[in-house]
DNA sequence: GTGGTCTAGACCACA
DNA sequence: GTGGTCTAGACCACA
């Protein structure tokens, strides 16, 4: 469920915070759910203990994650992360849209790669 | 011209490289002319000189200048540039088209603010 | 394994990455296995850190290897690199063949040194 | 005659020496004859007279000028120098073919692109 | 421990 | 003066 990939550029601990994000966001790990514990994800990804941990304190600190002392990490309610998903993804795209105008794009050239992505049906 | 923000967590060689990109790819700085020298640079800026020199480095690398023996560094021809650089941002609207899609956002939701960014008469 | 010319007029970052490029090239160092730390080979060669790391840098620019946060650096797969390394080296040929006719030498001339230095019977 | 290519990485003196070397071997420049004083080719190529000068004491370092007090430069015989400059040519050639087997490339495989270049009717 | 960034300062080739 | 290379040494994020 969990890769690391170690040629990414990104330290190991991003990908996971990064991967678990994606699979709590689209329902795969549901809520309430238990996440594996630091050391057998640490075991099973061969990577250092301290590695899991700080991603897990990442994503506590997100909302992604709830831990309960002497139990362990729990996947929570994801309905307001969805959203909040959401509107980064909305903020990243009128950031990309501003630097495309800015630098002389045509709207139509621009949305053009986005529908072709969606599919012209939608 | 060129502004440093230490609250930035990129790199400050970083920052150097991109606001020179944006300056040539927008013509501020046309081709064949001289950019400031490293050391001088590095005295209007507060910088180390081995910075700014990392930031010329990587600009010649990916072609926005050249630099000539005991002349100085100047401006390269943009034209393959500013196409190359709206690949990129293509590239990077289809991927966040994708992860939109992904995350089950509607075409119309997410067309609707790159609409508004461009201004409804494009 | 990587020995220091001080008497080449080519920099020593540029001897070092032409010496792991070779390395790699010929599968003396194998895909994915670890390359000595920075400090560890300066201290070897006796040689500042930063020249060991701009090497780096430049190995993993050219794709030869991956560095990993906290972890070291890596052999990349060479295929990739072996053919273009051998694509180089044609044009390279190319080239030279190009002035040597240019210079008034005979095909065979040429052409005689070349077989001579593969062995009569290849 | 003579073009500055100021993206040329290479030193401006050592474009020049070149330029100079290929007139002189390919008889353009026939021996002697005179070549344009220090100064007025620093202007015509809107050069600093120190550069040209620098080019002119590597010509001669290298037998290709000779110089007369108050008289000017002038073009040396060529023929030794032709034939050492094919010398260089053969031993580069030897260099890369050894280079080339080193890689593991087939003799056929680099004779060929060789054979192209000079024309398969030589 | 490992790579990544940065400062401070030196020396070199070149124009 | 200009860029290019290198040393010495520091601090940071990450594993």
């Amino acid at each position: 469920m969990i890769v690391i990939d170690y040629r990414d550029r990104r330290p190991i601990y991003e990908q996971i915070v990064e991967r678990f994000q994606e699979l709590i966001l689209k329902n795969v790990l549901e809520p309430d759910s238990q996440l594996p514990s630091v050391r057998s994800l640490a075991m099973d990804l061969s990577i250092n203990p301290n590695t899991i941990q700080r991603a897990y304190v990442e994503l506590e600190r997100q909302g992604y994650i709830y831990s309960v002392q002497g139990k362990g990490s729990f996947v929570s309610e994801n309905e307001r992360l969805v959203l909040k998903k959401k509107e980064e993804i909305l903020d990243e795209a009128v950031k990309l849209a501003k630097v495309a105008r800015e630098f002389g794009m045509k709207k139509e050239e621009f949305i053009r790669v986005i529908i072709d992505e969606f599919g012209e049906v939608s």
